[in-house]
DNA sequence: CAGTGAGCGAGCTTCCGCTTGACTT
């Protein structure tokens, strides 16, 4: 008998629904998109109607190939892929690529993976969307164009092989737009004032705080000075409670799971998305890339149940969440476990981290506001309008605060956000300080983002999807746009007024500050391509230039615009920018910067982007002139920047490599390359370690390197063959292991490397040659 | 593994958004 064959986007998705189904559907799975404009050259036929150049790409042949002959063999075929823009052109492109006939095809959509609603989409059918299609035609066009137009602009005037893109582009924009702020950030010192008081009982202490900040030193000890007069008593003047309510947070999306996994867990964004993953594939999840905040019928039933069962009926709120955009697009739900009966699951570590952080979220969104009183105590001066505050909180409801709390990005530094039970006082109780202390204190530079932070960011500018946000944070890395790194904080001086017993004493302390790690830090490289980008292109790389793209893609979503006429009216306005700014004098690179005159040659010293990276140059090429010399060059060492490096520093650079010494007759020689420091000697390369440098490294430090490093040599050869002068035993970093004829072969645990003879050697190369051939996949970046 | 860079010349690099593979270290 002919089945129906349904075609959603996802394997584990067609898994879970042919058993919602039965024996009379088959459901296959598409992979994501199947067609996808060529990518050898543009792929858009500009002339005619931006007319796109659609391909099956290699990888997918074959999975088109076996739908197309599903499809004939099928009664009715059923596009169920998701009910979003890029889902209509799945369903779209399968139509058109499977050569599906329109009355044996149908499109369903349903927006959770639940039996009613599937049975609910099946019963309302409707055609494709043409206008939907079209809208996702535009962004693709659109999308193709800005990447394929821009980055060769990039290859002639900065570097060869660097990206530009609508996406990517201004991520990096708000990186190194940050760090221009750091850099220009000066913070403000005031004087924060705690006092301790002793409560008349005479051994309870309340700690307060002055309610305003004081403007610097000599008002902090004036006010000191105005606290030490017998007249100055403290008195509590008033005190208040109010009730106090807080919320749980929405269930998540994409982007909240991986900023609550990098705060909670430590994961990094790609980490989060591919342990989600495996959850998904386990069915322990929902899907993980969505930006919905909808939960099912079937999972707000679940929770309760499973809410009232462990903490009661109170503890139980029912909250719907919508998603704050137009909402019409539903494709799925918030990530949510899939069942809710299971608070816990077997797994790998991770998996099980994740997911109980999941479950928590989830359960906590339906249960009741935590319910705090917040007692606030004024404490008065006598003498003076400035009064002391203390503030506290009790919890006397905990509600959802009982499975689970959100986190923040900011450190806790100010206790004064530490808040706590209250002792009891009256009105009129006299106080007794104890000391009182005003600190210096500064206010905070901007934040350096973190990866996850810059999915926040994008995901509030709505640039990027739930499915790009991870590769998007890794193609930009991959560019070395931008790294992931530490900055060492800065040595502080802040000062410190102590009045207790009578006396004001005063102390300079000092503090580290805005020490940052694995933090998102712009280069050279991002840093130029940056500026060369907004300026050329300002209005591509606005913040904004998505969201207004965004509105056409809705108007013709909606079928009140042309795509074609959208893409013309882009079209004619971005290619001229491109032609002109290709059609710019090409002697002058972007960001290239002039730094002065080498006094020893006279000749011009500048730094630029070089085809390897940061490079400063001496001279210039005389195009009139062969015979003339050349320009000079030196790479800039990591620490450097070509924006703040200053002529002295550039100068330095080519002082390497240079000549040590000699020893023992030959020669040893000091340079920087690709991996750092070295020292080169009678063919031997050696790195030099941290506080040495090699413009300063002396004879005999050098030789102590080459001695330590010849030594470590002589231990590397463990066993060697005459029958077989290829073959070597050797001591590398993991242990003994086998080379032989350019590769590396593991020995067994169980084996003494010295015990080997030449023919255990070749039988371990024989059993590693025999399993299968290892191939060294270059990892493309992104796509 | 440790370099490189200024012109006759070859050809390549690249976007964003859907979705998992089958490879090891």
């Amino acid at each position: 008998m002919q089945k129906n064959l349904v075609i959603v986007e996802s394997p584990a998705k067609a898994k879970t629904i042919e058993k919602f189904l039965g024996k009379d559907y088959r459901v296959m799975s598409s992979y994501g998109h199947i067609r996808d404009l060529s990518t050898k050259e543009l792929g858009i036929d500009v002339a005619h109607d931006f007319k796109p150049q659609y391909v099956v790409p290699e990888e997918k042949k074959k999975l088109v190939a076996e739908l197309k002959k599903a499809s004939q063999d099928a009664r009715e075929v059923l596009l169920a892929s998701d009910e979003d823009r890029e889902g209509e052109a799945i369903a779209w492109h399968l139509s058109e690529a499977l050569e599906l006939s329109p009355d044996r095809t149908q499109r369903i959509v349903f927006h959770e993976i639940t039996k009613p609603a599937i049975l609910h989409a099946l019963d309302t059918p409707r055609g494709i969307d043409i206008n939907l299609v079209n809208a996702q035609q535009a962004r693709r066009v659109l999308d193709r164009i800005v990447g394929f137009e821009l980055s060769p602009v990039l290859w002639r005037k900065v570097k060869p092989a660097l990206s530009a893109g609508r996406v990517q582009s201004v991520a990096v924009r708000l990186i190194v737009e940050r760090e221009r702020e750091i850099a220009r950030f000066v913070s403000e010192a005031s004087f924060r004032v705690v006092a301790s008081f002793l409560l008349p009982d005479g051994k309870t202490l309340l700690k307060a705080e002055l309610n305003r900040r004081l403007k610097d030193r000599d008002e902090a000890e004036a006010f000191l000075r105005a606290c030490q007069r017998p007249e100055a008593a403290f008195t509590i003047e008033d005190t208040t409670k109010r009730p106090v309510k807080k919320t749980p947070a929405p269930p998540f999306t994409t982007s909240t799971l991986q900023q609550e996994a990098a705060r909670k867990l430590g994961f990094s964004v790609a980490q989060t998305m591919m342990v989600a993953q495996r959850l998904y594939e386990s069915g322990f999840i929902t899907y993980m890339r969505t930006d919905s905040f909808n939960l099912s019928d079937m999972a707000l039933t679940a929770s309760r149940q499973a809410i009232t069962e462990e903490y009661g009926e109170r503890y139980h709120r029912l909250r719907h969440y919508h998603t704050k955009s137009k909402g019409a697009q539903e494709a799925h739900e918030a990530i949510r476990p899939t069942n809710m009966q299971a608070p816990t699951i077997s797994a790998g570590a991770q998996e099980m981290k994740l997911y109980d952080l999941i479950y928590k979220r989830t359960l906590a969104c339906q249960m009741a506001d935590a319910e705090l009183e917040r007692t606030t105590v004024s404490i008065g001066i006598g003498g003076l309008t400035d009064k002391f505050v203390a503030v506290g909180e009790v919890i006397k409801f905990d509600g959802f605060l009982r499975v689970y709390r959100e986190s923040t990005d900011d450190e806790p530094d100010t206790p004064e956000q530490e808040t706590k039970l209250l002792p009891t006082v009256n009105v009129g109780d006299r106080l007794t300080a104890r000391e009182i202390i005003a600190t210096e204190r500064f206010t905070q530079r901007p934040p350096r983002y973190t990866e996850a932070g810059l999915v926040h960011r994008m995901e509030e500018l709505g640039i990027g999807r739930p499915s790009t946000y991870a590769p998007t944070i890794q193609t930009i890395q991959n560019r070395e746009y931008v790294v992931r790194g530490d900055k060492p904080g800065e040595e502080r001086k802040f000062c410190v007024l102590t009045l207790a017993d009578g006396q004001i004493a005063e102390e300079v302390k000092r503090e580290t500050v805005g020490a940052d790690r694995n933090k998102l830090l712009p280069t050279d490289v991002g840093t130029v391509v940056n500026d060369f980008l907004t300026e050329s292109f300002p209005e591509v790389i606005d913040y904004h230039f998505t969201a207004n793209v965004e509105k056409e893609f809705d108007a013709i979503a909606e079928g009140t615009m042309e795509w074609t006429e959208a893409m013309d009216r882009f079209y004619k306005f971005f290619h001229p920018i491109v032609e002109k700014t290709l059609a710019m004098r090409t002697d002058h690179r972007a960001g290239e910067r002039q730094l002065g005159t080498d006094p020893k040659s006279g000749q011009p010293v500048s730094v630029k982007i070089g085809r390897y990276g940061p490079v400063a140059q001496i001279g210039q090429p005389d195009p009139d002139n062969k015979s003339a010399a050349k320009p000079r060059f030196a790479s800039l060492m990591k620490t450097q920047s070509i924006e703040t490096i200053t002529l002295e520093e550039a100068l330095e650079l080519f002082k390497l490599p240079r000549v040590i010494g000699e020893y023992e007759g030959k020669e040893m020689v000091a340079a920087t390359g690709r991996f750092g420091p070295f020292v080169r000697f009678d063919g031997l390369f050696v790195s030099i370690p941290k506080p040495l440098e090699p413009t300063s490294i002396t004879p005999d430090e050098a030789i102590a390197l080459i001695e330590e490093k010849r030594t470590k040599e002589s231990q590397r050869h463990i066993k060697t063959f005459a029958e077989e002068p290829g073959l070597e035993i050797l001591n590398g970093r993991y242990g003994a292991y086998i080379a032989f004829e350019g590769s590396n072969y593991r020995l067994p645990k169980d084996v003494v490397p010295a015990d080997l003879t030449l023919e255990d050697c070749r039988r371990i190369i024989a059993e590693a040659a025999d399993k299968p051939k290892r191939r060294v996949p270059r990892r493309r970046s992104n796509g």
